[in-house]
DNA sequence: ATTTATACTGTATATTTTTACAGTATATAA
DNA sequence: TTATATACTGTAAAAATATACAGTATAAAT
């Protein structure tokens, strides 16, 4: 394959973005806008030679008649990447972007139900249902949750794991592990914001 | 989302088909020809159907301006499918066909190590790893393991996921559950396979 | 010194394309 | 019976678009 020249590869790269945002080929006037050039016939140029050295396919007489042959943007088919979560003590929305510690790829289909984020687990609070500091829960945001789930629950400022059981104003925390204590909430008194509930658990040895 | 009648399914599969064929959406007169319209206005009413009920996006004013928002095409962009294997009492090879009790959709580097398949886990002998039952394990087929490596290890017809430690001629296999015993093989007098080993763990919740 | 390739501007036009408007026909629901 | 939705035909005009042609400028190659 032919080397492109650097506004050759600016044009297709150009073409691609495009592509990619509005799910269309622009037209030889559109390029020439994103790119500062001033007439349609400096686009027309750079995609003949473009498709001289195969890179793309022009469909003479069509409008926005253009099609990538050769992809230059390497592009892996990105798979999804899921963000994991610290269990952060202060409050925050969780899915902000200064919280996610990194990215793990992922489907985010894996589990019988989709989820949004891994929640990485902190403390022994959960460690008899087989949950371990350092784990990652998969969480789906949702506030459709019902008694026994595996909850993730916003008390003030803390975010915490835990199952989940409510009966009229009262609601329990319950950890799975004897030397912690269920956390009571008098739904009256407190507020209780639940976040998401846990589809699946993922631990890397 | 709303359903589509018989003619707008139409349409929109023949917007897709273009689309794969030629990199670019189709215009009105080419659906009508495609599906033997004679008048663009018939192209046109579908497409305005098919954008309020939220399947496509016309960007007004545009050539082929057409993106589809939501395929009708299940389509489903196929990820990976890492396949699940029982714990097979029988010694036949981990990884065959008949083997496969399921497929999930899984990034194969989504743990540190990329792995070839799961395992699904039976019996508790590893439970104080917080390691359940139907737990799945990611393995990674490889005889490179060193001691305290969570192993599959295949002794005659039986095929066990345990903890690793050789001492010359001395292959201990440790369970993580009070009530196993570890078992001990003389490497001089009985064969062990390892199989793979353990990179990462899954649980559906 | 002259060619050659790259990289454009500027203009113009034929063609493509969208899109509005005016109808026709049919089936289903009120 | 009268709407109402679906499903078109047919025409036409405005707008978008491709694309040809005539230039200009610059750097590298011959």
């Amino acid at each position: 394959m032919k080397e492109l020249t650097k506004q050759q590869s600016k044009v297709l790269a150009c073409v691609e973005v495009y592509l990619n945002k509005t799910g269309f080929p622009p037209t030889r006037a559109e390029i020439c806008k994103e790119l500062g050039f001033k007439s349609p016939n400096a686009a027309e140029m750079h995609l003949r030679a473009l498709e001289k050295k195969g890179y793309i396919a022009i469909q003479s007489g069509s409008s926005r008649g253009i099609s990538i042959v050769k992809s230059q943007q390497t592009f892996e088919q990105s798979p999804d990447q899921m963000p994991v979560i610290g269990l952060v003590a202060a409050g925050s929305p969780t899915l902000a972007e200064e919280n996610i510690e990194k990215r793990i790829p992922c489907d985010p289909n894996m589990f019988a139900d989709s989820f949004d984020y891994f929640l990485k687990v902190k403390g022994l609070s959960m460690i008899e249902a087989g949950i371990h500091e350092d784990d990652l829960v998969a969480i789906k945001k949702t506030t459709d949750v019902k008694n026994g789930d595996l909850v993730v629950v916003r008390l003030e400022d803390e975010v915490t794991l835990k199952y989940f059981k409510k009966t009229n104003h009262n609601l329990e925390l319950i950890p799975a592990n004897k030397d912690f204590s269920t956390i009571e909430v008098d739904l009256r008194e407190q507020e209780a914001f639940v976040e998401g509930k846990s589809v699946g658990l993922v631990r890397t040895h």
